[in-house]
DNA sequence: TTATTATATTGCAATATTACGATAAATAAA
DNA sequence: TTTATTTATCGTAATATTGCAATATAATAA
């Protein structure tokens, strides 16, 4: 019990899943929005910005990259992290057709 | 410690990870989903379309109404549940922003 | 080489989530 | 009233997430 039954359903629900899960805690949402405010894509200072140990945004990091959310590229001893654009148009669309798909509804 | 900085956020960043949050299970997804394929919101057979017993599906449904992404009014001994399209819009709108603000940079 | 700087990983404690059996609550039908 | 039917809640076990100190890794600078 208890096991979480991702298996039992398709891997599409679980890619859009994947997806919001990573934008699940506040954390990185914020990481997110600041990258998008700030200029350019370099940018190493975002343990500065975050209430959080410097560990802590190393994992939400990770989280945002593994989902595609966010793209990182090693400049020296750096990394420079920017928004991956084709991963917020995917779920951008998503949303589009389901607002489309309510258009044609009696709700 | 493990406890959730949920506080050291701001509002509107907790407002947005929390509606990712009900929709980071494939379970909520499938659901979603559901509701969209379905004509009328007539429909109390959420459960027998699900690989999941009644109280888990229960209480799926449980976070997407207390996320604003569905509505339940009864009707008799059902359940009538439907998709609110107006937080569909917010979150469309969310990703269409931050798709606005890519456009402008060097990424 | 030895610092220094920036990020990642490990290990662990605290908490949250997921799932379901048992049961309760509420309405409708007999 | 009694009996179905439908959904919700409780209790609990299994697992996942969050957060950080300590430490490791990797690249640069001195």
């Amino acid at each position: 019990m208890g096991v979480s039954k991702s298996e039992s359903f398709s891997v599409a629900h679980n890619e859009m899943a994947n997806l919001f899960k990573a934008l699940s805690h506040p954390a990185r949402v914020a990481i997110v929005e600041y990258l998008l405010s700030v200029d350019t894509c370099i940018c190493g200072d975002i343990v500065e910005v975050l209430p959080l140990a410097q560990p802590t945004v190393s994992q939400h990091l990770k989280e945002l990259k593994n989902a595609n959310i966010i793209k990182g590229s090693i400049d020296g001893t750096a990394i420079c992290y920017c928004i991956n654009p084709d991963t917020i148009e995917i779920i951008e669309k998503y949303f589009g057709s389901i607002n489309q798909q309510l258009k044609n509804k009696c709700c």
